[in-house]
DNA sequence: TCCATTCGTAACCAATTGTAACAACGGGTT
DNA sequence: AACCCGTTGTTACAATTGGTTACGAATGGA
């Protein structure tokens, strides 16, 4: 990869909505995306886009996902393969290593994770993952790591964040200045698939905000836009890794 | 062996799921990977391939692992073998080893277990094992060494680590930054055939935070994400070997 | 001002995770 | 074999997390 490129991904899957969600979010972080929706469209796309990475869902029409993440195995020996796979599946944990899959996900994944997962394993093939800043950042005197998925105080000392928080924080970390409605926030923390209200939002931005406000008391780190969500408001300083 | 070329192994082998797997896996590493059978196919292959290690089961239709290997100890004096025994087989360490194998495991084997000893081998007859980078590193002072698996303090102190903890450890180690779930780690320790529920994994993850807690008390070294998996979060410095 | 809507958050509860205690197992020893 | 002992999986229960409900406060239009 001429790593002044952006990084080329091809996506297999038959879920439109999965795809375009995925496809939408690779392109918003500077991925170049190629989606097919069966094994048979994929030889020819990949002779085409020659992609980085190849994102491959398990159940397929036609040939599965184990037989086409084989073949290409066979093909391309070095091209890393990310898979998903439903929950239910049977094979589920099988899948891992013994076919040759680099890394997987379960469904339904958090689009955050997988971005997460695609930057590990080309970093960890290419030496770095993109061209895009660092993934550590600066605000209000705070750092936050969002691989190593810490909060720090000016002092130094971590932030317990929960999980859920943790996401939430880093969804608008990773989008500075934009308003994020609910919808989006949810989609984005938990998957498109979701079965949460969008209150549930409310109540980690309220617990969000009672963790800032021990460390910066009066300082609005995240504002309300009302009728349209909220908006991370501090400015933001990339930091070497 | 040329040392800027992958190390080649040969594996002899009559269950093809096991074979797929440890070939996938191997293959995974780094290392060219080439599969026979059974005896009768053995010849031909090590002429073609001339392998830098031989990885041969003892239970093979026709001419048995025993056999064979004595063969091949006749033929190629210096070529290292590998050998994979039933836990059931009356054979035991003594007779694996009087036969002219370098190392020997028994089945059901973990597939890092085996990766281990492949290297080490390599590594006495060689020198190195491959041109990857160095198995050991540094984080929050302390150093793990994946090939001598061994865990040792700030103050140089070794800290005693269970196989199995060892091993959790050493799936993070060599995954730096990235979620792994239950499952993924129940496949990387164990192989993909284990009976065992994911709640083991969160023992064991229990069991060595305690022990960290012993070496750097409050730090963070495995983090949990709530409905993901766990987190190892120290940055991890290679160290020369 | 009044009202409808939206938002903040306390309180509750279901699901997930942490871990103590126990059991099963295997390896080594006598 | 009988025993000891360390390891590891399981069970059971405690703690944490996070979604939902409920209700009061804030907002903004009429």
């Amino acid at each position: 990869m001429n790593p002044m490129a952006s990084p080329t991904i091809l996506i297999v899957e038959d879920d439109a909505e999965i795809s375009r969600l995925v496809a939408e979010m690779f392109r918003q972080e500077g991925f170049s995306v190629g989606c097919v929706t069966s094994g048979s469209q994929l030889d020819g796309a990949m002779a085409r886009t020659s992609p980085d990475i190849v994102i491959l869902d398990l159940m397929l029409p036609g040939e599965d996902g184990i037989s086409i993440c084989r073949r290409l195995r066979a093909r391309h020996s070095a091209l890393p393969i990310l898979m998903l796979t439903a929950k239910s599946d049977p094979i589920d944990r099988v899948v891992g290593l013994e076919i040759g899959a680099d890394d997987y996900l379960t469904k339904p994944f958090n689009p955050r994770e997988l971005l997460a997962r695609v930057r590990a394993i080309l970093r960890r093939t290419n030496g770095h993952a993109d061209g895009a800043a660092s993934r550590r950042f600066a605000f209000e005197g705070m750092i936050i790591d969002l691989d190593g998925r810490v909060l720090t105080t000016p002092a130094g000392d971590p932030v317990v964040l929960t999980s859920s928080e943790f996401d939430l924080l880093a969804c608008f970390v990773e989008r500075p200045r934009r308003v994020l409605s609910r919808d989006q926030l949810l989609d984005l923390t938990r998957g498109s698939g979701s079965e949460s209200f969008d209150r549930a939002i409310d109540m980690t931005i309220s617990r969000l905000r009672k963790k800032f406000d021990q460390v910066c008391p009066g300082v609005v780190i995240i504002s309300t836009v009302r009728n349209n969500g909220y908006l991370f408001t501090p400015k933001l300083k990339p930091l070497p890794p």
